[in-house]
DNA sequence: GTGTTAACGGAACTTCCATCCCCTTAGTGG
DNA sequence: CCACTAAGGGGATGGAAGTTCCGTTAACAC
């Protein structure tokens, strides 16, 4: 596990002077306590959300004093917010199937598959509930989402390169929206999204993409309520 | 406002026996009192979310008694999911602008407007938080969006029986569409939604929608990696 | 190996929130 | 208008979560 940066980059307690406790001897034992506090950590939010998140609990979980818990991450939020800066380190490669839309396919299934574990479904919950909350989280998960985004938004790059998609196109914009509607329904619906929700996803993005949607300078910028000059798919009024 | 439904269809406490207080006197002071208690919810909540939702805080700004907070709704989570109930009744009537497109960008521009208010975005953001943790709001929630996603799924019935989209189209699933981009940014992103992205929101939806995206049986489905017969929007490969 | 001290761990203390009791206020029926 | 009682309000009580103190353990330097 990485080593050095702690609970964070900043002071947690807002005066410059003081050093934050495991940055000194951050090897052995430290490091020990801090793999196992992460772990626990997400074991009880994937359990019992943000709000039922006890440090106390997390401690004796994690076989730590509840002292070097409050000490060294303070509050639940820096709490996760450490979770999450450990948790984008281990962010997977992307696909490189050949196709936009396999590349998309692939990452619309693996937000899927994550979506829908057992122990990641909930834990990604929390983890969103606690960025609505506290400030330091909601900054590790923006941060955590623009690593994941800018990894995959090569694949986008990409098939702008292969002349599939329009140049322009803003590549982290289409990665969003594959994402996005597998996030609402996990969060809106009682099903969690299952494989067609994905392909809906990967295909609506592609879709879109290939018409124009995400291009950086939008042609109907300026008039308001109209299309635009967005070029739509195939002849309008088809019944397929 | 609405009289006799109090804080839940059900019994709060599980036995069947007890009945809830405000369902037998529902008048005068006790309607003045929730409505004055869900209107200082409401603000507690955007102002504080919902982690830090404190009853003893609502009930002062409602300019009421702590203890009537704690009987009649009885925990946070079923405040808010109360809440939940008086919102979705003052759910606004969807657009009729003849055009599908014109309908999406209505409902785009109307979530994104909601989700940028200094009022009602932090306070959806707090309400998806308690939903993740508490089970009765997250009922309340699902309930919510059924309600507004039936509504504007009108406007998709509407452009299939004018042969904008195919006939088969989930209407459902374009709606949620629309709104999941819009959602995405808001909780993941530092940027709340702008016109530019409530705008492309509506415009992916319904190019997917008109490419046959959405259809409720889907032609690609037996292969599983394969793009399946979706037809691709123009022609392929163009530059733009 | 040995010493220094960073970091950990247990326990008492404090604070804050949910609950309970009982009195007061005001809807509702006559 | 009056009586009845449902519903609201203030203060005391109990418990759980966070904080602090100080002794113990082990990382790192020499």
């Amino acid at each position: 596990m990485k080593d050095g940066d702690g609970p964070g980059d900043g002071d947690r307690d807002g005066d410059g002077c003081g050093v934050l406790p495991g940055s000194i001897r951050p090897g052995g034992r430290t490091a020990r306590v801090r793999a196992s506090v992460l772990r626990a950590a997400g074991d009880a939010l994937a359990e019992h959300g943000f709000a039922g998140l006890d440090l106390a609990d997390v401690a004796s979980r994690a076989q730590v004093g509840r002292t070097t818990v409050y000490r060294r991450w303070g509050s639940a939020g820096a709490l996760v917010a450490d979770l999450l800066v450990d948790m984008a380190e281990q962010s997977l490669a992307r696909s490189r199937t050949g196709s936009l839309l396999g590349d998309l396919k692939e990452n619309a299934r693996l937000v899927q598959r994550t979506l829908v574990d057992p122990r990641q479904g909930p834990l990604f919950r929390a983890i969103l509930a606690a960025a609505a909350t506290d400030d330091s989280t909601a900054r590790a998960l923006r941060r955590f989402y623009e690593i994941r985004v800018a990894e995959w938004a090569g694949c986008v790059d990409d098939a702008v390169e292969r002349g599939e998609i329009p140049a322009g196109t803003d590549a982290r914009e289409v990665v969003r929206a594959v994402s996005a509607p597998l996030y609402y329904r996990l969060l809106t619906t009682a099903e969690p999204p299952d494989e067609t929700a994905a392909d809906r996803a990967a295909e609506g993005a592609f879709v879109a993409a290939h018409a124009g949607v995400y291009l950086r300078v939008r042609p109907g910028a300026p008039q308001s309520g109209a299309a635009g000059d967005l070029e739509p798919p195939g002849e309008h009024g088809v019944g397929r």
